[in-house]
DNA sequence: CACTAAACGGAGGAGATTCCTCCACTTGAT
DNA sequence: ATCAAGTGGAGGAATCTCCTCCGTTTAGTG
C-alpha cells in the first residue's frame, strides 16, 4: 500500500514470496475460494503469517492478478502489431482462452467485478478498446463476421475454459476443439445470421457485477 | 423403492408433490447443491416431512431427473424422424442446449455420473447412440463437418448452458449467439481441421466420473 | 555476542452451515 | 371415535472458515 514503508525483514521477505507462490498455484487449479488456511498450508507457513502479510483474500487476489490482467490487454495491443486481420484476431483469442483454461482464478478475475480492487479494475478497463480495435480491424477487412461484438469475446473465453474445467484433468487440450469450432464459426461469410442481439456495455458491466465464480 | 408399498395418504401424496416441485425448481435455478431444508422451505413443508418421503438428496434426483433424461434421448430419436440431416441435427442440438441453459440442475446431472442412481443411469445410457446416428447422417449427407465426434456434443451443451449461467440474469437468450457460432463452425465445409483428438468414449466416461458440478 | 524489535506458528474461539433425528401434536380414513 | 399415518421444526452433531492471540524464534545491529 504504503511505499514509504521500511522493508520487510529478510526472512518475512521470503515468506512473502512463497505465499505469493502458493496462493498463485492454488488460484490457478482450484480457483479464488481456497481459504488463506489453505495457502498457508501450501506456502509451508502458519495461518498468522499469511494474515499479516495480507488483511483478506482480495489482497492477495489485487497483488496476483494486476500483471495478468495486465498482460491480457497487452496481448491485445501486440496483436494489433500482426497486419494480418484474421490472424493477429484469431491468435488473440487463442491466447486468451488458453490463459484462462490453464488458470480457474484469472478466469473469474476476468469476468467477474466482484473480485480484486483497484489495480485488478483498472486492468480490467485496457482490455475492452484494445480488443475493440483488433475485431474492427478484422471485420473491416472481412475476415471476421460483421455481427460479432466485443462483448461476445468474454463469452467465447469462458465456454472454452469450462469446457477446460471439464475435460482437463483427462485431457488438458480438448479445450482446443471447441475453440477450433468457434473460430471457424466466426469467419465470414457466415452461414447465418446470430439469432440474439449480443450484450450492451451496459448488459455486460451488469452481468460481471452480478455473478459469483463457479 | 419397492412398488407394493400400500397407497399414501391424501395428504402425504399432496405434501410428496410440493417437495418434487419445489425441488425441480431449486435445482433448475441454483443447481443440486441446495440443501433439503431450502426445498422444505420452498414447498412450505417440515424438513422432517421431506426426510421421510426422500432418504436424501439423491433419491429426488433421481426421481426427478429420470424424465428429463429419458427425454433428451427421446429428443434425438425423434430429430432422425425429420428427414434433412442438417436441419434435424441442429434441432436437437439447440434443443438440448435449451434444456440445460434452462435448467442448472439437468447439466449436472447430465455431465457428471455423480448424481442421481439407477434409473437416470439407464436414461443416460441411451443418448450416446441416438445422438451418433443422428450424427453420422449429418455426416454422411456433407452436411456436418466430418472431424466431429459424439462426444463433442455434451461439451458444446456445456458451453451454452454456462454462458447462460453467466448472462442468463441479465439477459436470457444470449447463450443463443454462441449456440450460433458453433452452428456455423460446424457445417461443412469447415476452414480449418480440428486441432485436438476428440475424446474417447473411455475418456468420457472417465470425465463423467470425476466432475463435481460448478 | 547480546539484545530487541520483528516475525513466526498454529491452537483454538466465534460464528456459519448443513445434515438429520426425534417427538409432541395433528389429521385422514375407516 | 379411534388411531395409524403424517407433520413441523427445534435443536444436537459434525464441519468449515475466519481470524486473533501469545509464547517462542530469529534477523539485524552495535
Amino acid at each position: 500500500m504504503s511505499s514509504d514503508t521500511r522493508p520487510l525483514r529478510a526472512d518475512a521477505e521470503r515468506n512473502r514470496r512463497r505465499i505469493l507462490d502458493a496462493a498463485k498455484d492454488l488460484f490457478a487449479e482450484q480457483g479464488l475460494e481456497v481459504t488463506l488456511d489453505d495457502i498457508a498450508r501450501r506456502a509451508g507457513v502458519g495461518v498468522g503469517t499469511v494474515y499479516r502479510r495480507f488483511a483478506n483474500r482480495e489482497a492477495l487476489v489485487d497483488e496476483l492478478f494486476e500483471e495478468r490482467m495486465g498482460q491480457i490487454a497487452d496481448l491485445a495491443v501486440e496483436a494489433y502489431a500482426d497486419p494480418d486481420p484474421w490472424n493477429s484476431f484469431a491468435t488473440f483469442l487463442t491466447r486468451v482462452c488458453a490463459e484462462q483454461a490453464n488458470d480457474r482464478g484469472l478466469r473469474t478475475v476476468a469476468l467477474s467485478t466482484a473480485h480484486g480492487t483497484d489495480r485488478v479494475a483498472r486492468a480490467r478497463k485496457r482490455i475492452l478498446p484494445a480488443v475493440t480495435a483488433l475485431l474492427e480491424r478484422a471485420q473491416a477487412a472481412g475476415a471476421v463476421r460483421p455481427d460479432l461484438s466485443p462483448s461476445d469475446v468474454p463469452l467465447i473465453a469462458l465456454t472454452t475454459a469450462t469446457v477446460s474445467d471439464y475435460t482437463g484433468p483427462v485431457s488438458g487440450e480438448t479445450w482446443r476443439r471447441i475453440l477450433g469450432i468457434v473460430l471457424d464459426g466466426l469467419r465470414t461469410p457466415a452461414p447465418s445470421p446470430l439469432p440474439a442481439p449480443a450484450l450492451t456495455i451496459d448488459q455486460v458491466e451488469r452481468v460481471m457485477h452480478a455473478w459469483e465464480a463457479p
